[in-house]
DNA sequence: GCCGTTTTCGGCCCGACTGTTTTCAGTCG
C-alpha cells in the first residue's frame, strides 16, 4: 500500500497530468475532460482522500465518478496508475508546462516536442533566444514575440496558492484548531491575513495556556500531512499541496506573536525599531523590557504601546519605514456593510443558476439589491443576450421583483448587463437598449493584447459612453495566466473619477482585479469602486470575501463603494450620472 | 470517460479572432 505518499494536491495532479498529456497526444477530447473533471473534483475536497478511501468513502466526493475512483485505488494499491506510465512513454511530462504559456495549446505544444525536442520552459526560452522557434512553420515574429512576453508570467504559477483557496483551507483549519481542548484563541497570521491576492505559506498563530501540549494536540488533526512539532511550533504540508506553520503562544504574547507573525517584513522590521525606540525588544516570542516578558494580550495594545493606533492587517505593507500612521484610521469596508451585488450572470447567458435562484442567494447573503448582468451579444459560448432577449430578460425580472414585493419582502433586482468593450471601445450593443437598461457593466473580454496607448484609450472610450456605470475587470488579468492588456491605470482612473464611472473590483478567484494598489491609487483620485462577485452560479456568492479583503488592502472605506450605498443611494447615483 | 437512458450508444462546448496563410488551424473565452 502506498496511501500514505499522497495528498489531495498530489492526486490532483496526476489527474490534471493525464489531462494535459492526452490532449497534447491528441485523444478523445471528451476523455480528457472527464480526467480534468476529476481532478477538480479531488482538489475541491477539503477531507483527505485517502481517508476517505480507507473508510470506503470514495463515492462521497462530488464529482469523482466510479472509474475515477477506480484509478485512485490503482493508484494506492501499486504507487502508480498504469495509463499515466503509458502515456509518459509517448510524451515527456514536462512538455505540459508549455501549455500554461498564452499563445501555446495542445497542438503547438505537441508539435514543439516533435519537432524541435522542447520538454519544458526553460527549453522554449533556448528555443526563442537561438531563433529556433521562429523556424516552425505557422509560428510567425508576432506569435514568438507573445510567447516570450507570457513565459515569465507563467513561471512563478506554481508556487502560489489563489486567496479564495488558502482562505477556504484556513477556515477549515481554524474551525477544528479551535475545537481543541487547549486552544484559548486562533488567527490566521501573514499574507493570508494581510488579503493578498495569492498565498505562499499558511501561517496560523494559537494562544494557549499550555503552548508545549497544544502544539501536540493540534498534530494530531486528519488535516495535517506529515506534521512535525518543534515545542511550540508545528510545520506540516496541507492537503492543497500548501506547508502549514501554526505557532502557540500563551496569552500574555498574543498581541505581539499575532503582529510578528502577520508581517510583512518590512512592516515587521518597522514595528520593531518602534519597539526600541520606545525602549522594548519585539520578537515572535512577545514585546520585552530590560529583558522581562512585557504582557500584550491583543494587537491593539501592542500599537498602542508603541504610540499608535491599530493598523488593519490589509493595510500593514504600506505603513512602514519612516511614514508616520494617523492617530485613528476610519474604519475599512467590511462584508457586512455590503447591500448589493451589481455583477452576476444566469442561466440566460452562460451562469448555472436562474433569476430567482441568483436572487435569492443574493437576498439570503442579507443583500438589499441585486443586479443581473448577463453578458451581451458578442462572446459566442457565453449565450450573449441581443436586445431582443435582454426585453424579454426584463419581463422575468420584473416578475421576480413583484413576487417579492408581494411577500413584502425588502428585496430588489436590478435588470443589467455585461456588455463588452471592444477593440476600439465601442460597445457591442446598441445604444438603445443600454439606456433601457437600470444598470450597465462594461468589461474588456477580448483582444488584450493591444498597444498601451489602444488598450487605454479602448477604456477611455467605454468611460465615456453616457450609459457606462461599471468597468468591469478593466485590465482582464487572470493570475498565474496572463497579465492583462498593458493599460495606463493612471489615465483610466482620472476618467473614471471625471466621468463618475465605478471601477470594479471583479472578485473572481483568479481575476481580483482591480487589486489593492490600484483601488487605493483610485480612491486618492476620488473614483468610485464596485465589488462585485461575477456570479455564474450561487455558490460564487462567497467569492465577494476576497473582494472585499482587496478593496481592504486599497484602504477602502464604504462610503467608497457603491455596493454599501442603499438601493435609493445606488438608484439616485445611475440616474445621475446617466444622464451626463 | 461519463451520462442517461427508447439499457447500448450517441452526445458531450462552440464560435470568433489571430496569425499565418492564400483557405485555415489553433487558441481562447
Amino acid at each position: 500500500m502506498y496511501i500514505d505518499e499522497f495528498t489531495n494536491h498530489d492526486i490532483a495532479q496526476l489527474f490534471a497530468a493525464i489531462a494535459d498529456l492526452m490532449e497534447i497526444l491528441g485523444e478523445d477530447r471528451f476523455r480528457v475532460i472527464a480526467y480534468r473533471r476529476a481532478a477538480t473534483a479531488v482538489s475541491d475536497t477539503p477531507m483527505a482522500i485517502t481517508q476517505l478511501y480507507q473508510n470506503q468513502h470514495l463515492d462521497r466526493v462530488e464529482g469523482l465518478s466510479k472509474g475515477m475512483a477506480e484509478k485512485i485505488a490503482e493508484l494506492f494499491v501499486t504507487g502508480d496508475i498504469e495509463y499515466y506510465s503509458r502515456l509518459k512513454e509517448r510524451m515527456p511530462v514536462g512538455v505540459r508546462e508549455l501549455l500554461r504559456v498564452p499563445h501555446i495549446g495542445p497542438r503547438t505544444a505537441g508539435r514543439l516536442y516533435n519537432e524541435v525536442g522542447i520538454t519544458g520552459l526553460a527549453d522554449l526560452r533556448d528555443a526563442i533566444d537561438n531563433g529556433r522557434l521562429a523556424q516552425i512553420k505557422g509560428i510567425g515574429a508576432r506569435t514568438v514575440a507573445g510567447i516570450r512576453e507570457g513565459i515569465d508570467a507563467v513561471a512563478d504559477r506554481e508556487e502560489r496558492t489563489l486567496l479564495l483557496h488558502a482562505w477556504q483551507m484556513g477556515q477549515a483549519l481554524l474551525t477544528e484548531i479551535r475545537q481543541l481542548p487547549a486552544v484559548i484563541d486562533v488567527a490566521w497570521a501573514g499574507s493570508l491575513r494581510r488579503g493578498q491576492t495569492t498565498i505562499g505559506d499558511l501561517d496560523i498563530v494559537v494562544v494557549s495556556h499550555d503552548p508545549r501540549a497544544c502544539a501536540v494536540q493540534i498534530s494530531t488533526l486528519a488535516l495535517l500531512v506529515k506534521p512535525m512539532v518543534q515545542e511550540t511550533r508545528v510545520m506540516a504540508r496541507l492537503q492543497n499541496g500548501m506547508t502549514l506553520e501554526v505557532q502557540v503562544c500563551a496569552p500574555a504574547t498574543w498581541g505581539a506573536t499575532l503582529a510578528m507573525y502577520t508581517g510583512n517584513d518590512a512592516h515587521r522590521l518597522w514595528l520593531q525599531k518602534q519597539a526600541l525606540h520606545h525602549g522594548y525588544t519585539l520578537d515572535r516570542d512577545g514585546l520585552y523590557r530590560h529583558g522581562v516578558v512585557y504582557d500584550v494580550p491583543d494587537e491593539v495594545q501592542l500599537y498602542a504601546l508603541l504610540g499608535m493606533a491599530w493598523i488593519p492587517p490589509e493595510l500593514r505593507e504600506y505603513y512602514i519605514a519612516d511614514v508616520l500612521p494617523p492617530q485613528t484610521l476610519a474604519p475599512l469596508l467590511a462584508l457586512g456593510d455590503m447591500q448589493g451585488d451589481l455583477h452576476m450572470h444566469t442561466t440566460w447567458s452562460d451562469g448555472n443558476g436562474s433569476i430567482a435562484q441568483m436572487a435569492e442567494s443574493a437576498r439570503v447573503r442579507g443583500y438589499t439589491h441585486a443586479a443581473i448582468t448577463d453578458h451581451g451579444a458578442l462572446i459566442g459560448v457565453t449565450n450573449g443576450l441581443d436586445s431582443k432577449r435582454l426585453r424579454a430578460q426584463r419581463l422575468e425580472i420584473d416578475m421576480v421583483n413583484a413576487e417579492y414585493h408581494a411577500a413584502g419582502v425588502d428585496f430588489h433586482l436590478l435588470h443589467g448587463v455585461e456588455v463588452d468593450i471592444l477593440v476600439d471601445g465601442h460597445l457591442a450593443l446598441p445604444n438603445g437598449i443600454l439606456h433601457e437598461l437600470d444598470i450597465v457593466v462594461a468589461s474588456p473580454h477580448i483582444n488584450l493584447r493591444q498597444t498601451p496607448e489602444v488598450a487605454t484609450q479602448r477604456l477611455l472610450k467605454a468611460i465615456a459612453h453616457p450609459a457606462v456605470d461599471i468597468i468591469g475587470h478593466p485590465r482582464g488579468r487572470i493570475l498565474g495566466g496572463r497579465l492583462g492588456a498593458p493599460v495606463d491605470m493612471e489615465r483610466v482612473i482620472v476618467a473614471a473619477a471625471h466621468h463618475g464611472v465605478a471601477l470594479e473590483v471583479n472578485s473572481g478567484p483568479d481575476r481580483l482585479d482591480i487589486d489593492g494598489e490600484l483601488v487605493q491609487a483610485a480612491l486618492a483620485a476620488g473614483a468610485v469602486i464596485s465589488v462585485n462577485s461575477d456570479a455564474h452560479d450561487v455558490s460564487n456568492h462567497a467569492w465577494i470575501e476576497q473582494g472585499v479583503a482587496t478593496a481592504r488592502r486599497g484602504g477602502a472605506t464604504p462610503a467608497q463603494v457603491i455596493n454599501t450605498w442603499s438601493l435609493p443611494q445606488l438608484t439616485s447615483y445611475l440616474a445621475r450620472e446617466r444622464h451626463k
